[in-house]
DNA sequence: CTGTGAATTATTCATTTGACCAGTAATCAT
DNA sequence: ATGATTACTGGTCAAATGAATAATTCACAG
């Protein structure tokens, strides 16, 4: 990593004459942020760089511009997704530091319930690669996933050291948990046409994360 | 519905002079059956009529001569993955008639983990209109999940009756045990990629079976 | 101020996509 | 058999899509 000279970093400056603007980060950020919803929402062939300039309010040749073609846009929208993800649970594990470890673990499985609700393009923009072993799907483990699944591994020893935790194997709990967490907001227009029930709600968030942490944790 | 001429029914057959015939059934269904693959991968907008009449081995127009158009072929996957769902549970309840209530809630939602091994299409499916409110989703829930949303419930009333199920709203269970139950298999790819585990191999799929039964029942 | 490089726009291009249609082959009722 | 009806084929069309290009506006370093 460079030390200074402006963030983001994805395109190749080290022949840049000049800091890149502020408008530049801007629109750059904005496109981002739309096609992050647009391909969790469509997958990758699904959205059109068209529809996401339109979105992002920017003209459909600053896509080709600010990030050369479709894909590395859309690795640019997952670098962001991660670091979203990163960023929050960084923070949180650092507020959390002098708790004790059982009461942490809590912390750490309703927290995620939360951000899942924050941010149910995330599950989404798995699924969209990951039943097909694409380069995309493969890209998208090596660079990102590979990094957290230790971290979470590192969560269920402590859960592990304090019997508190369910049996099974890393993997089944992994995305027993994952899918458990934030199907319910992957798929919140369906919930409340089926239900009535819109899984958005301070509430509603609140229960959910409050039966996850009992199916994982056994009972005292 | 009709009593008798021709399953599948989809096409308007009130004003046919002839019964059809078992290539156009045979091929109509092989369309069918490559479509539920293509549009659970790459969602309506990214499977092209195209490439799944290139997967099924057929003249593209012939989509068009079976189906119309691309939308009624979307309605059509999803009729059959839904009618395959519950022609496979009947059965299974028919089976399991003279089971005591208690295991007979285990064996449901251990075949549940089991159908979604067998179909990971299915969550996938699900996923892709599931978040934004369009009309394919609202034709989805009207058509199919508003039936089996209150079988899922029953099987709830019969868990609670025997003091085995976790505490929760119903909704909140159903989305929990539906994430935990299928997001292993609608990720495989990503999951052996990750992790090295293949979720398709019997053991892995009765290893998760055995920890979804877990987080859903209390422990005795 | 000013000139240079970057950001943005408008336009174009080769492909692709869903749908359509005319023509042919297969199948069935009679 | 044979004529009517359905199944299928190959080709075409207008609309779209990702990308490229040229022209224009903008911001900043000197």
């Amino acid at each position: 990593m460079t030390p200074a000279r402006g963030p983001a970093s994805k395109p190749d400056d080290s022949q840049r004459k000049r800091r890149p603007q502020a408008r530049a980060l801007a629109t750059r950020d904005q496109i981002v942020s739309t096609a992050i919803v647009c391909f969790s929402n469509l997958g990758f062939e699904g959205a059109t760089t068209r529809w996401i300039a339109e979105q992002a309010g920017v003209n459909q040749g600053l896509i080709t511009h600010h990030f050369k073609n479709k894909e590395e846009l859309w690795k640019a929208a997952v670098d962001r997704l991660f670091a979203n993800f990163r960023n929050d649970f960084a923070a949180r594990m650092e507020a959390w530091q002098d708790a004790d470890r059982a009461t942490r673990v809590r912390l750490i499985i309703r927290h995620f319930v939360r951000y899942a609700s924050e941010h149910p393009e995330q599950l989404r923009f798995m699924m969209q690669e990951g039943l097909n072993s694409g380069p995309r799907m493969q890209w998208l483990v090596e660079n990102h996933l590979s990094a957290h699944y230790p971290q979470f591994q590192a969560m269920l020893r402590d859960a592990r050291a304090e019997n508190m935790l369910i049996e099974g194997d890393d993997v089944h709990i992994f995305y027993a948990f994952v899918g458990a967490a934030s199907t319910i907001f992957a798929l919140s227009a369906e919930c409340e046409h089926l239900t009535g029930l819109d899984p958005a709600t301070e509430k509603s968030i609140e229960a959910h994360a409050k039966l996850v942490e009992a199916m994982l944790l056994v009972t005292p």
